[in-house]
Order: structure tokens, then C-alpha cells, then sequence
DNA sequence: TCTACATCGAGAGCACTGCTCTTGACAGAG
DNA sequence: CTCTGTCAAGAGCAGTGCTCTCGATGTAGA
């Protein structure tokens, strides 16, 4: 029923559960890389050498297995972004922008069938758990704190004829409750929100295919998108 | 094994046989609306009363009938972008720029199984038959042309300091080639690429959820992005 | 008009899928 | 040393894409 949770194992047959999980999991993920989001649960039974039945013994249904790799994708994407981000000074705020943005691009690139998982279309009767939001929010968090800090150290201030929409307003107020966030105005909050949909309608549309035959160089375009992103929301 | 061309139908025959591939597409996006992506042949023969292998007398494969109602999908967006810019005044550069934007998201709205067929993640063995990049390209064609007329009135003209990657200028300029494009300058046209990417990526992100639970009013926080781009892009 | 051909729908069948249920083997706790 | 819970295996069900064969029927040429 579970799906791997408890911390350290009680005993001997926990562990061995624990172990056979992670087995799981792996093999899925290998299974996704190569043939994308229609996963066999029956193949990775085979591949692990039991039959199909057994893999229910630790997931409920293929939806779970896959809601668990969506859940881990997500961390390890916020993960990866978090690092390539701490790795930079600390006052070099549009540095730490662009290394984000490199970050997400990198890993997608990496792991593009669990990037597909994550950011392609959701399957139709598939309602994402509420167990994803927190890890979804990791990326989105990081672009929103060097905000934070850049708002701080007087670099990024909102603009004067920087209108924002009245139900907009209350969004970002709302999200603005994070302490996390805190001192961010909104209108700046809400340029990085729009760095934030650009930065992932970017690699998407990489990932996805919409600029083959048309740029040969993707990098040196990631690039040069980043930094005009970066100008533009004032860092 | 053909998918229904063939200009007026020659005789009876050609003519059943052209409207059943009709019906079929029509099963088809209705299945495809109520559950994604996921198409299923004998469903949409059951529906039409006949057998799962007579459908194959029509298209020669379930990939096929997708590919079809890909190129279909694009093709109605597409028409539907057309027309909307096509209403707004000639001179009136910023507002056909926002017509343009609106009707992607109203046909994205309208069909949203059918947006995600053709922006969410590509089906990891499927490769995109040529047939699809033409009408694939008619949308991001009307962004650029309002550009180049927006570029022959004078409202929008390169800046100076508006430096570009080497490749990206070799790869803007073959996309110049295009006599629809002719006149605009390659920082502008980048500018358009820029909108084009942010575009679908807005439209991506609040079809795929991304969302919910955040902004309340959608259709007002895509009008200010919409409008935030065109001012960002000189129009 | 009659015949030969092409096209079509139906049905059976293959290999595959997710998932359920039962059975028998085994390990850990009392 | 039982007894209970966990496990892998197998059979089985309903569904899938797709192939092949077999009659029925419309179409075109002689």
C-alpha cells in the first residue's frame, strides 16, 4: 500500500522492502527514458525478473508508481537548481539568475522523459496529488528569492508606471505570505513570475522539438534569452 | 492508405469513403476531448457501429489518425489566430499584437485536448511527419509579420545596443529568406521570437494546471502578460 | 449486360496491457 | 513452535493495436 516512506527501516523486512522499492523505481525510470510516459508495469516486472502481480505488492496502480517519479523529478529538478544557484556569490544576483536558469535547462536535458513527465501534458484523468505542489515549487522558489535579495541589497525596485491588475494584486499578496518572500513588492514579484513562465516555455520548447531546423545553436539561444530575461526583470 | 484527399471524389464510392474518414476524425476529437491523449481505435469504432479493422480500411494506423488531426489542430489554430488579427485595423500594431496572443489562448481554451496534442510532450516514438511544420509555422507567422509591418511604419526598429550570438543572426537571417519576412531587421525578429515563446509557454502553463491554486483570475493576468510583451517588444 | 476487379465490413486471432484473485512458500513475533 | 502477516507466482478478465481471411458489394471494362 505504502510507497516508500518509513525513515529507516524497523527491521530486516522492511529494509529488503525499502530496497525492492528503490529497485522499482529505477528500473521505471529507465523504462521512461526510453519510451516515454506510456510506462509497462508488466516490462518492469520482467526486467526485474517477477512477475507483474508482484510489483502491486509495493505500488497500488501504475498511477502511483508515476506519482512517485513525478514527486522525486520535481525534487531533484528544485534540488539541482538550488545547488547550481548556491554555488554562486551571493551578491552577484543576475549570476545567480542566469546560473538557475542553466540549472533547470541542464537537468532537463539530462532527464527529458521525466522533464516530459512533469511539465508535458497531464494526462487527462489524472489529477496531480497534493504531495506534488510542495517539491513543484522548489524551482519557482529560488528565481522568487534572488528577488527577494536583489530587492534587498536595492538592486531591483518596482517601477513607477508598473500597473499590475487589480486580481493580481491579490495573488501575489497571497503568495507573498511566505515568509520566504518577504519584502518583495508585488510588481517585482510579478516579474518573476513572468521570468518564470518564459524560462520554462524556453526549455519546452527545446525539449519538445518547436525549434529544430530552426536553431542550430540552442545553448548559445538559452543563453542569450537568460540574459535578456535577467535584463529585463532588472537584475 | 490514404487519409482522404483525392480533391472532389471521383464517384459514389470516393464520396462515402470521404465522409467516413470525416466521421472518424470527428469520434476521434470527440474521444480525444473527453480522454486525452490516449486515443483508443475500437472505442471510436464502437461508437461508429463498425469493427475495429474496417477503421484501418481508413487511416493504417492509430498514429496516423493522430497525425492527422495534429496537422488539423494546427491548422485551426492557426486559421483561428489569422482571423482575429485579420479584424483588427492594419495601423492598429499593438492591437492586432493582443488579438493575436487572445486567439491562441481562446482556441487553446476551446480545445484543450487538442492544444495538448500538439504542445505537450511529443510521444517519445512518434516523429513529427513533415506535413506538420507548415501549418505548424502559421501561427508564429502572424506575430512576425506584424513585426515587419510595425518595422515598415517606423513604430519598431532595432536598438543599438541590441547585440545577438553569431549563430542566432545566421539562423535568423535563413528565416528572413521567407518574402513574408522580408524587412525586418534579425534583433526584431529575435523580439518576435521572444513573444512567440512566452506565448505558448503562458498558454501552456495555465492549460496544464500550472496555474491553479495561484491565479484566480486567468484570463485577466494573461491580458497583462499579453500586453506587458507587446510593450516589451516596441509595439 | 455481364464479368472481372477493387473495395469494404465483419470476425477471428495474436501479443500486449493494467489489474484482481487465489495459492502456496516463507519469515518474524508471540 | 505455532501463528500471523508478507511475499512471489500463476491464472484469469477486460481491454488495447494490429493482421489476416472471408464473404458481400460497388465499379469499371469488355
Amino acid at each position: 500500500m505504502e510507497t516508500g516512506d518509513e525513515p529507516p527501516a524497523r527491521g530486516l523486512r522492511a529494509r529488503v522492502r525499502a530496497e525492492m522499492v528503490d529497485e522499482i523505481k529505477a528500473v521505471a525510470r529507465r523504462h521512461l527514458a526510453a519510451e516515454g510516459a506510456n510506462l509497462s508495469l508488466r516490462a518492469v516486472a520482467r526486467d526485474l525478473g517477477m512477475v507483474s502481480s508482484a510489483v502491486y505488492r509495493y505500488f497500488p496502480s501504475r498511477d502511483a508508481l508515476l506519482t512517485v517519479l513525478i514527486v522525486e523529478a520535481y525534487d531533484a529538478l528544485g534540488e539541482a537548481t538550488e545547488r547550481a544557484e548556491a554555488a554562486v556569490a551571493r551578491r552577484d544576483l543576475r549570476g545567480r539568475w542566469i546560473a538557475s536558469c542553466h540549472a533547470v535547462r541542464d537537468w532537463a536535458l539530462a532527464h527529458p522523459a521525466e522533464y516530459a513527465l512533469i511539465f508535458g501534458s497531464p494526462v487527462p484523468g489524472y489529477a496531480a496529488p497534493p504531495d506534488t505542489v510542495g517539491p513543484a515549487s522548489r524551482t519557482p522558489a529560488v528565481l522568487a528569492v534572488i528577488l527577494r535579495d536583489a530587492v534587498a541589497a536595492g538592486v531591483v525596485s518596482p517601477n513607477r508606471n508598473e500597473r499590475l491588475p487589480r486580481a493580481l494584486r491579490a495573488d501575489l499578496k497571497r503568495l507573498l505570505a511566505d515568509p520566504r518572500f518577504a519584502g518583495i513588492p508585488e510588481p517585482v514579484l510579478a516579474r518573476a513570475m513572468t521570468g518564470w513562465i518564459h524560462l520554462f516555455g524556453l526549455v519546452s520548447f527545446e525539449l519538445f522539438g518547436r525549434f529544430n531546423d530552426m536553431i542550430t545553436d540552442t545553448g548559445q539561444f538559452f543563453d542569450y534569452q537568460v540574459r535578456a530575461m535577467g535584463t529585463q526583470i532588472g537584475l
